[in-house]
RNA sequence: UGACCGAUGGUGUAAUGGUAACACUACGGUUUUUGGUACCGUCAUUCAUGGUUCGAGUCCAUGUCGGUUGACCA
């Protein structure tokens, strides 16, 4: 019996450590922890895979926990979307709970650091208090208000809390040390006056607190053993446990990874509100977006998104994931599960010259070479077809296994044919072409006895129905955007959006459904988009096929 | 210029003191009624220097480079 070996990411490794030695009885608890106030991304996948996958694998459980402490920016909008994301990306989470839920047990928290003299209640502006906070060299000075009485600070806590003072009038802060050397640790900001409706409390509270007053007392309170999060918290982490330590509730710990960075795109929550509201995009699911919904609407299945979470791997390094990465992990998927079928993006006309004017033969083609099982559908054949203009050369180029003056190529499913005449326009473009077919090369009965290199796809003309293609591509031109910050909208690729607004398609795809995904032989995988009407088909494209032509050709 | 984190092929991720591996990309080739898929092959003395050790990518020291961090955001 071959023991195999599965390498352990650093996390799965603490976990595993923890569960030998015993810590929490062995209880694994996780949680995903997004904010209500922007759509999820393809990092925000990253992180859901890490800690469903982590609780999945050592037999624990996941809470979603909406980190919403912040009611000016969060709303129940967000809340479904991420749902549905969580959801489509094929997880199901333990407890729904809201960091909402626990104010008053976190308004109780702030209460008993008071009494522990360890949080006071600051009249200063947020000006004052920042300039107090001094750099990273220099040690910031005391606020005049750190060493009000337990009671005073009781007092105001209480007044801050009933609604007696305006938004930035007093804060509560921690009171640790003015002069330590992480930042985050002099006097941190724990709660702040916002007179704004929450989108769940309502108007029952005018303050709230500070995600670092908030986030660690959560995962406290419902118990979580391995709080993950990503490295520029990593600072955060003496403050989380300095809370946890003083308040002397349950123990989680916080743990950092890397974030996804992915090429060709942006993926900061502010950039991406930018595009959508600087209508550079039409939406959080613009296909361009690396959003989940974006990427749902692109074609992008779950199964692909998780094994490129699961291929790109979990560590402390910055890192930079090439987008072909993500279009390696949806080709392998789709390819043995998409149908194929045929559609002219770029039509030439070709009339074969020795079949019967009106004829019309159904041919019948396997629908998917990687799964049999797939069956085969009926495509009407015809005396004049359209097939891609680039599968034609007036003057062949050397390796060119496609149409030209005198060559041969199958026509998928049907039969060979052989060019043999063209006809030019005035301005010398080539408008049809004339070829003879081989009647004895019929596909599947062919004895003929000719070998032709070249197949190329073709629908016929009088059965095609029509159709708008939209094409992606990256958005970006260049690969690492956080090297040009707020510059990124310069670097906006021209083409990551090109339609076509009329295709010819094979007639079987008159039923096609919203979302699922088919190959255009030799073209790539298109999904239906859901902006198609009764009367126009709007196909996405999600990934191009891998064209070697196109790499030999340019040599 | 303080604190913290990091450094392994073009890109990611492994190797848990004992022969540097896997995937993607790239480049060759085989198969193919998709120039797709599948399959085979090619590409590295682990940032530098010193130390510990029989043995170091791994441990220690110093340096270099990169990142994070000073919102009444999370």
């Amino acid at each position: 019996m071959a023991e195999e070996k599965k390498s352990l990411n650093f996390l799965e490794q603490i976990v595993e450590d923890d569960i030998k030695a015993g810590k929490n009885g062995g209880r694994i608890h996780t949680r995903f922890p997004p904010e209500p106030n922007g759509y999820l991304h393809i990092g925000h996948a990253k992180s859901i895979c890490l800690n469903f996958g982590l609780a999945d694998n050592y037999g624990g459980q996941t809470n979603l926990r909406f980190d919403d402490t912040n009611p000016v920016t969060e709303d129940t909008e967000y809340v479904e979307s991420i749902k549905a994301d969580v959801r489509w990306l094929g997880f199901e989470w333990e407890n729904e709970l809201y960091a909402s839920d626990y104010f008053d047990q976190i308004y109780d928290f702030a209460v008993t650091l008071i009494k522990k003299g360890l949080a006071y209640v600051d009249d200063q502006a947020s000006d004052m208090i920042a300039a107090q906070k001094g750099s990273p060299t220099v040690p910031g000075e005391e606020s005049p208000f750190r060493y009000r009485t337990i009671e005073e600070n009781l007092d105001l806590f209480e007044r801050m809390k009933a609604g007696e003072f305006a938004d930035g009038e007093k804060v509560l802060r921690a009171k640790i040390a003015m002069d330590h050397p992480n930042m985050h640790m002099r006097d941190p900001l724990i709660y702040r006056i916002k007179h704004a409706t929450h989108h769940r409390t309502g108007n029952k509270w005018c303050i709230y607190p500070m995600y670092d007053f908030a986030h660690g007392q959560c995962d406290s309170i419902e118990e979580i053993t391995h709080s993950v999060c990503t490295l520029e918290f990593d600072v955060h982490r003496p403050l989380y446990d300095w809370f946890i330590e003083k308040l002397g509730i349950f123990p989680s710990k916080q743990y950092e990874f890397a974030r996804l960075n992915l090429s060709h795109t942006v993926m900061s929550k502010r950039r991406l509100l930018q595009l959508v509201n600087e209508k550079i995009v039409s939406g959080w699911d613009d296909p361009r977006m690396p959003t989940i919904s974006g990427l749902r609407r692109r074609g992008f299945t779950p199964a692909s998104i998780r094994n490129f979470c699961e291929k790109i791997g979990i560590a402390k390094r910055d890192n930079l994931i090439d987008v072909g990465v993500l279009d390696f992990c949806v080709r392998e998927d789709l390819n043995k599960s998409a149908a194929r079928v045929m559609a002219v993006l770029d039509p030439l006309k070709v009339v074969i010259t020795n079949y019967p004017e009106g004829q019309t033969e159904l041919l019948s083609i396997e629908n998917n070479p990687e799964d049999i099982e797939s069956g085969k559908r009926e495509v009407p054949f015809s005396r004049e077809l359209y097939i891609e203009r680039e599968d034609f050369m007036e003057v062949p180029a050397k390796k060119f296994f496609r149409l030209g003056p005198g060559l041969m190529v199958r026509l998928k499913g049907a039969y060979i044919i052989q060019c043999d005449d063209f006809v030019k326009d005035a301005a010398g473009n080539v408008t049809e072409i004339h070829c003879s077919y081989v009647p004895n090369s019929r596909s599947g009965e062919d004895t003929s006895g000719l070998n032709v290199k070249g197949v190329i796809h073709w629908v016929s003309i009088e059965h095609a129905i029509t159709a708008e293609v939209r094409n992606y591509d990256r958005l970006l031109i260049i690969e690492d955007s956080s090297q040009v910050g707020d510059q990124f909208k310069k670097f906006l690729n021209p083409e990551s959006l090109t339609v076509i607004p009329q295709v010819f398609v094979e007639p079987s795809l008159k039923d096609a459904e919203i979302g699922k995904s088919v190959q255009f032989m030799r073209k790539g995988y298109y999904c239906l988009d859901p902006d198609t009407t009764a009367d126009k088909l709007i196909f996405n494209r999600t990934v191009s096929l891998k064209d070697t032509w196109a790499k030999e050709k340019n040599k």
